[in-house]
DNA sequence: GCTACCGCTGCGAAATCCGCAAACTTGGGC
DNA sequence: GCCCAAGTTTGCGGATTTCGCAGCGGTAGC
């Protein structure tokens, strides 16, 4: 679970008739304005949520609780990693001969990686890296990561600060 | 607030004694063990928290509150915005004429603009951006970010699909 | 019309959250 | 060594929230 995308959690719901593989669970509005509610304080009563989005408690609570196994949404703490100890963090671009998929794969399975996307670019995959010091974040980087079979290149981004974080998208 | 980063919110503690103004705000195992537990579950109820950590309700309850007061975390719902209709996301490398502070602060206020860090490297600045659909996409890309005073060249990766997003450091 | 399914509501019981006062710990100052 | 002050933790009672469940209304399929 902690080494999957947000978009697949549960394993069960997976191949239900509602969920077309490929497209979204269709949000209506209210569940958009519940999730916007959660962005906002993501251990806010569902008494009050409801007060806000015009449902009953009981209605937001099966719904939220719904969100939460598709996996449309988690509910979690987030810090600035700087904050809590860990002092080098970078943004590393991959070039890849042949597929992606095993690349993403690997990186995925890295703890020291936060983040994995697939790109049009100039790079292939974006991968954020959280490490403790240089030391540690060399190594991932120069031994594990360009040691990946199909690797072509990387090129690295080592952050000096962190200036905005928000999860407000629906917010606008 | 929300144009804010994560680690700067209450005004009212700011030039208190104990946060050194660029510093970490001592963390100690405890509180780490709190946030690790809300990092798995957002909602976990203080008591159980407690149980794991080895503290009362009441102090988890504290040491809560204090931790966001500080701006340490945020809890909050996350979602993969390709699932909640946001169609078209790019990571945006920037490169910068004199100072960065004024462009990265210009960044800050853009509400498609989802994250903002400076940058060791070919670019300066990396923003994340959140947009509904393509023409979205290249307004805030060609006509706001590249009009920027100081915007000497950006170079766009637009987002094909998200491998994996986690909230997770300190679990490991 | 009937049935199955789905989501919403209302409500009572259980669990949780919250505020507060007392006890405890820590770190000086003398 | 003693004592004070500041910061934490604990325990507890009351308010609030969460939870499970039964009932109701709308909709699609037959």
């Amino acid at each position: 679970m902690q080494s999957e995308a947000v978009a697949s959690r549960s394993a069960d719901q997976r191949d239900s008739p509602r969920e077309p593989r490929n497209g979204t669970p269709h949000l209506d509005a209210v569940s958009l304005a519940i999730i916007q509610q959660l962005q906002e304080d993501g251990r806010r009563p569902y008494a009050a949520i409801g007060k806000a989005v015009g449902l009953s408690e009981a209605a937001v609570r099966q719904r939220v609780q719904k969100l939460l196994d598709q996996g449309v949404m988690q509910i979690v703490a987030v810090t600035d990693p700087l904050t809590v100890g860990f002092r080098r963090q970078a943004m590393v671009g991959v070039n890849v001969e042949g597929d992606l998929d095993p690349v993403a794969e690997a990186l995925t399975g890295m703890s020291e990686v936060e983040y994995v996307v697939m790109t049009a670019g100039s790079f292939d995959i974006l991968a954020e890296i959280v490490c403790e010091d240089d030391d540690h974040l060399l190594d991932v980087i120069n031994k594990r990561i360009r040691a990946l079979p199909g690797v072509r290149s990387t090129e690295s981004f080592v952050y000096l600060k962190l200036k905005k974080q928000t999860y407000m998208w629906g917010t606008r």
